[in-house]
RNA sequence: GCCGGAAUAGCUCAGUCGGUAGAGCAACUGAUUCGUAAUCAGUAGGUCGGAGGUUCGAUUCCUCUUUCCGGCACCA
């Protein structure tokens, strides 16, 4: 006989076994109604679930993460069900949850056209409303197999084929759609109330390129229409965020047809890149870094020696020049070993780090290219580190300290850290892997990092870590890497004399912080909503005058703030103030400085903030010390308010 | 690269069931000299991404192509 506890403790007893909607019945109608499952002993089971014997119960409603992962999921059946209703020659495959929504692949001939989206979004709606129940049955594997074969659903039945032998599989039927899955399912289509079906796209079967491309159909779905909706605002939100528009509006670069994927700086935006490339530069001479500068196109016979030229041949420019063949160069670290291998090196020069800003061009799929984030040429904040294996550790972890000293100058705090370990296509022996890997690993641990294994996710010369940053609204970018490389100096013939006399083969780290200045300038974009803080902005204060009357104290006052070295700019346009104001507060200027009359009898300005706050009337020397803390603190103590 | 969509003035976009296009902002000209998020009036601006085809006639329909957008695969 059942004795069933409940989340607060409460017990319940029953004298014949129960399901768990006859407990939430039990409890109270509202919450029959609510529940969309069950937890039992921290298992998730449908409302239908029989309980028989002694356990903990939790009743899942659209109020619980869980609660929302089964209405996702159900929802991803929903639109299964409505797309075989209206499109019988569609096959089913899979349909999983995914952040904020859910999926589902059909393999279909003619794909679906937006307006055929339209069309499944109303039969959903439909089918929802019609509240029809959805049951589960179990089946056997091999009665499955048959089951779906006969309704021609070949995906399915391939699925099922690789899970193991004698395995129950449990399937869900809601009218005449029958679906192979998991669960557990919401009771009936009728809880499923806010949802909309966002984007159609292609994705290949099991995730493969050599595979067939299936039509996938993205939704999304909450639990009400409230949270649907302020869902939809959150998207609208990231938009107005969206680089490539601030970068148009603000006037800080451009893309055109005849250079894709290659970028068009404008002053503004150039000004952001090189307070960026200057601030690392100095980070890096801080650090014990050589900075270096290397050719950018380099004999083909140098990439065929490094193993670029066999696994990216494809994805080289190249040229040719008097019977010999160049390519521009992908990467920098073979140009770094040839300066490494300038005069003999002895133990004692090692560590040597080579930094080098050096533009790279790597001819990326056209697919993938994306605005900033996704370039074909970029630079990276790249430097190589030659050590020997003993130095491993201690390098990565200085390595470390400084990318986290540099990530919290930006103002990023949440960093993810993932540990990619050897690839099945590889070059070195698996002693060495072993040895790499290890090192990368005990050099996190010692940091106390907290990190994700990536297996067999290690470039071909060596196994990396990957730090990541989540940005101001949850979105996760890839920036900096330091990876191992105990092929490529070896391949390149670099040497030093160790202690002993012997001749032998440093190890190179590869690594950068920003990751591509680009894709990190794209990054601070939307991060700051173009906003930037003082120390980032490419125009830090604008001076207006407020009729001609003061054109001169403009010109004077803006003289000796750029004599200071600040980026000002005065606009002396026969406009009104409050014009002057909107305009530059739009352009995200941080200090909008007004004189007028009473301004100019006493040599001080009126300072505005681009958030609209006051700061009254001061002295251009007083406002200059002002500019000079606002730009000392990074933006990091917020001094606007 | 693959699947789907888009491309019209400097920008954001409307439009043409096939008869060579329109708005707002920006620009330019003039007036206004006005103290903190839009002063008024006027003018000019487009091979409707590119190449072919169908047609008396194509920005509109068809084919190819380039680029961009959303995914997928890729990412030294």
């Amino acid at each position: 006989m059942p004795v069933i506890t409940l989340p607060d403790g409460s017990t319940r007893e029953y004298d014949h076994p129960v399901t768990v909607h006859d407990v939430a019945a039990d409890i109270g109608p509202g919450l029959a109604r609510a529940a969309l499952a069950g937890k039992v002993d921290d298992k998730l089971v449908d409302t239908s679930y029989t309980i028989d014997h002694d356990v903990r119960l939790g009743i899942v409603t659209e109020r619980d993460e869980e609660g929302l992962e089964v209405i996702r999921h159900s929802t991803a059946h929903l639109l299964a069900q409505a797309v075989k209703e209206l499109f019988p020659d569609a096959q089913v495959t899979i349909g999983p949850v995914i952040e904020d929504g859910f999926y589902y692949d059909f393999a279909r001939k003619n794909g679906f056209t937006p307006d055929d989206l339209k069309a499944i979004e109303q039969r959903m709606n439909e089918l929802a409303k019609q509240d029809i129940p959805i049951e589960r049955t179990v089946m056997d594997r091999e009665e499955a197999i048959e089951f779906f074969r006969n309704m021609g659903e070949e995906y399915k039945a391939e699925i099922i084929e690789s899970i193991p032998k004698g395995e129950e599989l449990s399937l869900y039927r809601q009218g005449d759609f029958i679906d192979l899955c998991r669960g557990p399912h919401v009771p009936s289509t009728g809880k499923l109330k806010a949802f909309k079906l966002t984007k159609l796209a292609g994705a290949y079967w099991r995730g493969d390129a050599s595979n067939e491309m299936l039509q996938r159909i993205y939704g999304t779905a909450w639990g009400d229409k409230k949270a649907l909706k302020a869902y939809l605002h959150r998207l609208e939100e990231a938009e107005k965020r969206d680089h490539r528009k601030l970068g148009k509006k603000m006037d800080l670069f451009h893309t055109q047809e005849e250079a894709p994927g290659m970028v068009f700086w404008h002053d503004k935006g150039w000004q952001v890149y090189l307070t960026v490339e200057n601030y690392i530069r100095d980070k890096l001479r801080q650090h014990g870094y050589q900075e270096i500068h290397t050719p950018q196109v380099v004999d083909r016979s140098l990439w065929e020696k490094s193993g670029h030229w066999d696994k990216f041949s494809e994805m080289m420019f190249t040229t040719h020049s008097e019977n010999r063949d160049y390519a521009v160069k992908p990467m920098n670290c073979p140009c770094h070993v040839q300066v490494y291998n300038q005069g003999l090196k002895s133990y004692r020069d090692l560590p040597l780090r080579l930094a080098e800003f050096g533009s790279c061009h790597r001819n990326e799929p056209s697919g993938t290219l994306h605005g900033l984030m996704r370039v074909r040429n970029f630079v990276q904040d790249d430097a190589h580190i030659f050590c020997t294996e003993e130095q491993i550790q201690p390098e990565v972890s200085a390595f470390i300290d400084l990318l986290y000293e540099v990530y919290a100058d930006f103002g990023f705090n949440d960093v993810i850290v993932k540990l990619s370990t050897r690839p099945e296509q590889r070059v070195g022996s698996d002693e060495v892997w072993d040895r790499a890997e290890h090192a990368l690993e005990q050099a996190l641990n010692e940091k106390g990092l907290a990190w994700d294994l990536q297996p067999g996710e290690g470039a071909f010369y060596g196994p990396k870590i990957e730090f990541s940053l989540r940005d101001c609204i949850g979105r996760v970018w890839q920036c900096g890497t330091i990876q191992v490389d105990f092929s490529m100096p070896g391949r390149l013939d670099a040497q030093y004399v160790a202690e002993d006399g012997s001749r032998q083969v440093p190890v190179m780290l590869h690594r950068a912080i920003l990751g591509s200045l680009e894709r990190f300038i794209g990054i601070l974009i939307e991060e700051h909503a173009g906003a930037f803080p003082a120390w980032l902005a490419p125009v830090q204060a604008v001076l207006m005058n407020i009729t001609d009357a003061q054109a001169d104290a403009v010109k004077k006052a803006e003289e000796f703030l750029k004599k200071q070295g600040f980026r000002v700019k005065s606009d002396l346009r026969n406009e009104k103030i409050g014009f002057k104001i909107r305009e530059h507060t739009i352009q995200r200027v941080p200090y909008l400085l007004v004189i007028g009359d009473r301004e100019r009898e006493t040599g001080s300005v009126a300072v505005r903030t681009r958030s609209g706050e006051d700061l009254g009337s001061m002295s251009l020397e007083a406002f200059s010390e002002h500019l000079t803390k606002d730009i000392a603190s990074r933006g990091l103590t917020v001094l606007e308010e």
